[in-house]
DNA sequence: GCAAATGTATGCGTCATGCATATATCTGTC
DNA sequence: GACAGATATATGCATGACGCATACATTTGC
């Protein structure tokens, strides 16, 4: 234990916070809200108890996050194979959205990395993967570290889940 | 921006995620109540409104917060030198439960990193560093970065703040 | 075809927070 | 040294974002 631990959780948090508020400024909804949307793109269709695993809610907080964004036009419920269950669809105005929550995070991850050289980036990428791929215990823990990524950035993604 | 953007993000977001929750196993709060018993213990005597800056809440927000921790035997409110304001210090109790909380982030984090060899380590620990330096962009924010921080393995603090 | 499992929704309560406002104290100016 | 404005704290009130317990609908397995 070192320096480095502090640093990790110093940098993760600051990070977080910058993102967070960014995204906030884009969508004044806190928790997993923004999450849920960009979830929803690249999984439509999915049911209300997968996304409350990605997002770690309780059912019936994943059922009400949907309610509120349902109210305003974000996402809608279709019917599913399953007759139970309920498949969850973003809106154009939800995909819209979602866009320019994405575009906000990675101008603030960006941000960040500007005082880097292209060489410490690299390394610093490399390293960051390599953290990463040791992290998630389970298939759903991957889906859970990914519900903010940008997936066309994400070629050589370290923690590559299956569908959901 | 390339994939290092993404990965800062997924990082971050994941380390967060998992100190949130190793701490929540500590002490059952959420939002910024652990990080206020953190940034009292460093700053004995701290006023609402300063503790309030490095929360990142509103007043109320922050005297409710107060609230919380008194009634628990965690905070106790003493007079201060301005007649207006209140010195915040923590209570032994809370002292104890602010020692659980640095040790469990700290364990969390360590997990996280057992995957790097000692050289691997020492290169992200720099890299983050250079990263945390360009961020604070003021005083305070630079107390908001550290608001969770082991003070003791700080000892070259990439983000050294004067003290609040 | 029925019991158990699974998926969704609702009633109810609580935590954490913000805005508007009230009150107390300090500080600078004259 | 008195008064206006600034500063620090606290309270009333409302809301967002959850959780637990429970009810209901559908599917699955024997």
């Amino acid at each position: 234990m070192d320096q480095t631990t502090n640093l990790l959780g110093a940098l993760a948090l600051a990070i977080t916070d910058r993102v967070r508020s960014g995204m906030k400024g884009v969508f004044d909804r806190s928790g997993e809200t923004a999450a849920a949307i960009v979830v929803l793109g690249y999984a439509p269709g999915l049911s209300v108890e997968l996304l409350r695993q990605v997002l770690d809610l309780s059912h019936p907080g994943t059922v009400r996050l949907i309610n509120r964004l349902e109210e305003e036009g974000l996402v809608e419920r279709r019917k599913a194979v399953d007759g139970r269950a309920v498949a969850l669809h973003l809106t154009r105005k939800g995909g819209g959205l979602r866009k320019k929550l994405i575009d906000r995070r990675l101008d603030t991850l960006e941000e960040a990395l500007t005082g880097l050289t292209a060489d410490e980036r690299l390394v610093l990428g490399q390293l960051m993967a390599k953290v990463l791929t040791n992290l998630p215990e389970t298939e759903m823990a991957k889906h859970r570290i990914c519900r903010l990524c940008a997936v066309r950035l994400c070629r050589d993604c370290p923690i590559p889940g299956n569908a959901i």
